[in-house]
DNA sequence: TCAAACAGGACCAGGTTGGTCCTGTTTCGG
DNA sequence: CCGAAACAGGACCAACCTGGTCCTGTTTGA
């Protein structure tokens, strides 16, 4: 279904959050409370983004997470990265032969980079500083350049 | 993991096979035996695609498959959204609010209509054609204006 | 010294996916 | 006019992965 993880999902949430106040830190605790979600989970998400470095975990009574960099400088790809894996549509990723069964005879083995770069691509050009500032971003940057049609007739 | 289902995976790879002669039309066996996936695989794959009108089908003896327009008027998004269900990467979709537990008190809802369009918008920049053609793909188009970085970077 | 928080796993129930199979129905060829 | 080849539409099940909880340390501020 092409649905990030709920671990994504969740993760996206609480970086956002995180983001709001950046020189602040956050316990675990708090964020659960505060976007509602439960705290077993909360704090599974949260070790997991200080583990991969995208959190500084602050220990002992009084501790918390706070951002390990500004939110202009963390993206969207950067969070899922983290917290779903590389992303990558299919397994026929660069560097990693003998995954695919198709491989020997897939003449298009290297296009699947194609659909996985744009992808990737599309959600590194979006911060975390504009998840919480919609407002700042041109929509139409993101797309191909020249089509200029009205967002809603991409739904579909 | 952000992956596309093997059903998505599996129908681009025999979409393409059908593009690369696209007037002819393809038998599911034929199609099989060309890509070395199963038929019964095959063939609820192809019926799908058919279904949801991006495949003709011809019944009867000498039937098959064929491209119902031509390569280069049928996007990747087009192919993921009838084999995966419409591209979303969360459940907070617009115009249909209630499946999300969070809605009410989610400053970001709509944000992620963000995220989702700019990958939306990502794949719809990909036709079937180019998958055939890699060579005529700029890939910087796709990408933010401006971010010129080595696409080695990007990985990771 | 105690309590609050983080660290790191183990663990399991539930849902989704991948894949097969079966029973029609249509159509070409002989 | 008959039979084989192919499509149509589901039912069905095993295997995997995810979501979520819980438990046992370890660190640190008051
Ligand atoms: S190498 Fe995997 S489908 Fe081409
Ligand atoms: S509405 Fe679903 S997370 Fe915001």
């Amino acid at each position: 279904m092409i649905r990030l993880t709920k671990q994504a999902d969740y993760g996206i949430v609480l970086m956002t959050y995180l983001a709001r106040i950046p020189n602040r830190h956050f316990a675990a605790p708090e964020l659960a409370t505060e976007t509602r979600l439960p705290l077993p989970t909360v704090s599974k998400i949260l070790k997991l983004l200080a583990r991969e470095g995208l959190l500084e975990s602050h220990r002992g009574a009084k501790g918390g997470y706070s951002l390990v960099r500004p939110p202009d400088r963390i993206s969207v790809a950067d969070m899922i990265s983290v917290l779903d894996g590389p992303i990558a549509f299919t397994e026929c990723i660069e560097d990693a032969p003998g995954v695919c069964s198709q491989e020997s005879i897939c003449q298009l083995r290297g296009n699947w980079q194609l659909i996985n770069q744009a992808v990737r691509l599309a959600l590194e050009g979006i911060s975390l500083s504009e998840l919480n500032h919609p407002l700042d971003i041109p929509l139409v940057q993101l797309g191909v350049p020249g089509d200029q049609a009205d967002p809603r007739s991409l739904d579909h």
